[in-house]
DNA sequence: GTAGTCCGGTTGTCCGGACATACGAATTGA
DNA sequence: TCAATTCGTATGTCCGGACAACCGGACTAC
């Protein structure tokens, strides 16, 4: 039996990527199984009515999404591990909500402040600017999960109280127009202080999950800095990464 | 000024990769600054004597990397901030001599024992087969950083205790031929106990960073599990995210 | 029986061209 | 003066073809 595939050439949507949709969607449904063949490209093009630089733009992208191995010689088949996804530039609330943990915040703090040289540093933003502070509390069932702290440069975003309980921080600044392109992070773990604790519901002396990230638009400019400490009964990362070769 | 591109057909190496190498080098070292136009992708072909869709290959794995941004209409222009290296699947051996750290590893235990359910799940062998295990301390500096604790599945690999102590052991993988593809991985945060803090070198009590990671090669087999634990105040996870498009 | 060679099949690389689409700036109009 | 339109230019998508490199199995020769 063959893989039902087909393109709508009057979609806006490229054809190359209906194609790599329909494969990934095959094989996330069980009907692609681990191993198989995918068929040669020369083939698989004539099927579909589509040149083969259109059908391997589409294997391409599954491959460096590690659901495909490409051998020459050989053939295209499905890759054999339970690869869920790899590690993105994720939003916690995001995570949390697709995780079906229903995440609520409550927001300690939400004002303007003079920078620290620590954060003007991270943000690039000169040492007499002001910046957004932000404090909000994570909470998933009711439970504390999260402390995060976060710093904004001046004048990229209107930050709203109640939107920031109603949803993300980064929801907020796409929605904004904000593209966001990259970020870097750091895991680490150090003892709860006695405020840190009270705060989540720990107890003084208590080991703490740290993330912090300074994340840049697509124009190189940073547009968040975050210390966030998390419960590690409560929350770990979790990813899935890849070789890149 | 323009820069000075140069292709060599002789040469077997790809001329997309010829190309991509020399645009990398030339962003590292500081010739091509952040913001840069890198102009049209036509005129640059012909400037090369190259078609336009190598060229575009070149220029689409540096955007892959997290180098360029194309924006129709505008340009490919380089990329503001200071993107290091996207995170990859790393050797915590190798990531410390490259830090210049001059790591030290001490091995514990290296035996073959018959596997837990744990591992079994793990790895994906057979609930009665036999593993190896192995338990080694990472030492940088004279002082105890890490404690590794893995499991490998039987007949992948002879384990020699003075290679393990004088190298890593993705690297003693890779040179018996096994092509590392993926891998998932938990990091978390727990207090030591008192066995633990004895071997590292800390109080009982003591926040411990944890990190648990199955690696599978390019045919979906498991070839490692392991469980780490490493001190927060020597250790921390660094690294850079690319947002996926 | 074993080793070396050949060959079919598949992906890897590269070409030259065509049209579509989006962005930004200059131009035009109110 | 300001908004809408036009237009040049760049990337985005797609095509059809060509040859090279590599893998694996079959065949052959020793």
């Amino acid at each position: 039996m063959q893989l039902e595939l087909s393109v709508d050439r009057g979609s806006p949507v490229p054809l190359y990527f209906q194609l790599s949709q329909q494969l990934e969607s095959a094989i996330e449904r069980g009907v692609l199984t681990p191993g198989t063949l995918l068929g040669n490209e020369i083939e698989l093009a004539a099927r579909l009515g589509l040149s083969r630089p259109t059908v391997r733009q589409a294997i391409q992208s599954l491959v460096d999404k590690g659901l495909l191995v490409r051998r020459r010689g050989v053939g295209t088949q499905v890759v054999h591990s339970q690869v869920k996804r790899p590690l993105e530039l994720s939003s916690l609330y995001d995570d949390l909500e697709a995780a079906g943990q229903r995440p609520a915040t409550k927001v300690l703090v939400n004002t303007v402040v003079a920078v620290s040289a620590e954060v003007a540093a991270a943000l690039g933003v000169a040492e007499d600017s002001e910046v957004h502070r932000l404090e909000r509390l994570r909470f998933t069932h009711g439970e504390p999960m999260a402390h995060l702290c976060n710093y904004l440069p001046p004048g990229l975003l209107d930050l709203d109280t109640g939107q920031l309980e109603a949803t993300g921080l980064y929801r907020l600044m796409r929605a904004a127009g904000i593209t966001l392109h990259s970020a870097r992070q750091t895991i680490g773990a150090r003892s709860a202080t006695a405020t840190e604790a009270e705060r989540l519901g720990e107890q003084t002396g208590a080991p703490l999950l740290t993330m912090q990230r300074v994340t840049f638009d697509d124009t190189g400019r940073a547009v968040e800095f975050g210390t966030h400490t998390y419960r590690p009964s409560r929350y770990s990362f979790e990813f899935q990464l890849l070789v890149r070769s």
